[in-house]
RNA sequence: GUGGCUAUGGUGAAGCGGUUAACACUUACGACUGUGACUCGUACAUACGUGGGUUCAAUUCCCACUAGCCACCCCA
């Protein structure tokens, strides 16, 4: 084959999208409920932003963007997050000048050059929320709630909900030195890339999953157990309110995160369905994102969610669109009544198939059986005498006579229209 | 960036040194010329990822490349 996609990027083809756009209808339904708007940011930003905020030294940025000089010499890149993106948007408009408290959600693939694996690709797409501009940990359960609540109504009872605290600037280096000091100690019981993160990210080791390393680390402590008194009320404010809110949700003191601008709560939204790619969700808070990219001193907290990988636990699931008429020709003149008809009952909103190419009257029949038409009726030259024909419910072949005008027929078909459509 | 595995039609696959490259699904047409589903029949890979090599002979063995998958790293 001469030409085919890049490696990494795929395409979403028509069996697939149904599931796709239930993912993103529902999601729409319920953070619109919450009072989430949508912003649409582009998807490529200076190269700077994310240095700027995802933090030069992790591996996204170090080796994972898509980077490139435009034609005008600008250092740009295709957004590897979406968080970024909404709160240059955010600091560029003053959006928080109006209201003070920003709730948004944003849709649209991401790019991340990664070796491809289940549930990971180059371009990826993922769903976010953001709210800015409370410190209130209400905040906190509120985005919470609502990221389960969505799961649910997608009809998933996986993932679960992990949380934990990452401290602040306050804390966290305090926290970060008991641990290495508790890590010198075990250094030879550690597998290579836990020795090397010894000096790169000491916190991952907590997330090591080798044997080895999870049985030296038994012991560590937690940066649940070293918050400072602001961090700990915060976060038992967090629990309180997803109790009052009767959200469940287990702790995780080793979870750690791979964005620099984390403070505070964390959370995923775990599943282990998807074999090493467990988070189908994951987030927390930055309180000091807005300001180190330029805006006031305005907190944050948000998810994402890839999309790719809420799909895959949804795959077993069908979600096809049926004609609810098939319309079939014996041939020659009928045809332009049939269009007719097709076209007046397409307006009145109802879903009508018909032959294009003059079939057989045995292909058309299958052909309607294949795209499971809840009716299906013969045009012929007795029905155009006539101006009656019989319209036969597929599923059982049960036979309505009707006129051929578009509102009989309109009334024929849909009362059998499930409730559901 | 590092490993492991795999590469045969639209799809799932059998074949493992000489075959008309099985079988099933899908698709098309027909048996049933005005009615689908079930059944039956017919058709559908000059072709086995690409390039080399071994051999009288290679889809089958060897090497390289490329692609895909899975895992690591990291991440949603």
């Amino acid at each position: 084959m001469a030409l085919t996609a890049i490696k990494g990027f795929n395409d979403i083809l028509p069996d697939e999208s149904g599931r796709w756009q239930h993912i993103e209808k529902s999601a729409r339904r319920v953070f619109e409920l919450n009072g989430f708007s949508e912003i649409r940011v582009p998807i490529m930003e200076k190269t700077e932003l994310f240095r700027r905020s995802i933090g030069d030294a992790t591996d996204i940025v170090e080796k994972e963007m898509y980077t490139f000089t435009d034609k005008g010499e600008n250092c740009v890149t295709l957004r590897p997050e979406g968080t970024a993106g909404v709160m240059r948007a955010l600091i560029e408009h003053k959006l928080y000048v109006q209201d003070p408290v920003a709730k948004l959600y944003y849709l649209g693939p991401m790019f991340r050059y990664e070796r491809p694996q289940k549930g990971r690709y180059r371009q990826f797409h993922q769903i976010g929320a953001e709210i800015t501009g409370v410190h209130d940990p209400l905040a906190d359960a509120q985005l919470l709630n609502m990221l389960s609540t969505f799961f649910r109504e997608i009809g998933l009872d996986e993932p679960a909900l992990q949380i934990n605290s990452l401290g602040c600037p306050e804390c966290r280096p305090a926290y970060r030195n008991t641990l290495l000091s508790f890590l010198d100690g075990r250094l030879d019981s550690l597998c290579e890339d836990c020795k090397r993160r010894f000096t790169t990210n000491p916190l991952r080791t907590l997330d090591c999953k080798v044997a080895g390393c999870i049985e030296a680390t038994a012991g560590a402590p937690a940066m649940l157990d070293h918050l400072c008194r602001a961090c700990g009320e915060h976060f038992d404010g967090v629990r309180r309110y997803l109790d009052l809110s009767g959200t469940r949700y287990s702790l995780n003191t080793r979870m750690v995160r791979g964005l620099d601008y984390y403070t505070r709560t964390t959370f995923e939204m775990v599943t282990c369905q998807l074999g090493s790619q467990s988070a189908v969700a994951a987030g927390g808070r930055y309180d000091g994102l807005i300001s180190q990219l330029g805006g006031p001193e305005i907190p944050g907290i948000g998810f994402a969610m890839g999309l790719e990988r809420v799909a895959l636990l949804l795959s077993q699931r069908e979600f096809v669109t049926t004609p609810d008429l098939f319309i079939a020709t014996m041939g020659g003149g009928e045809r332009d009544l049939a269009f007719r008809l097709m076209d007046g009952l397409l307006k009145s909103g109802v879903r009508v198939e018909m032959d294009y190419e003059g079939k057989s009257l045995k292909s058309q029949m299958r052909r309607a059986d294949k795209l499971k038409a809840v009716y299906s009726v013969v045009i012929g030259q007795n029905e155009v005498s006539s101006g009656r024909a019989a319209f036969k419910r597929m599923a059982d072949g049960v036979v309505t006579d009707a006129a051929l005008s578009v509102d009989e027929i309109a009334k024929v078909v849909k009362c059998f229209d499930s409730p559901l459509k």
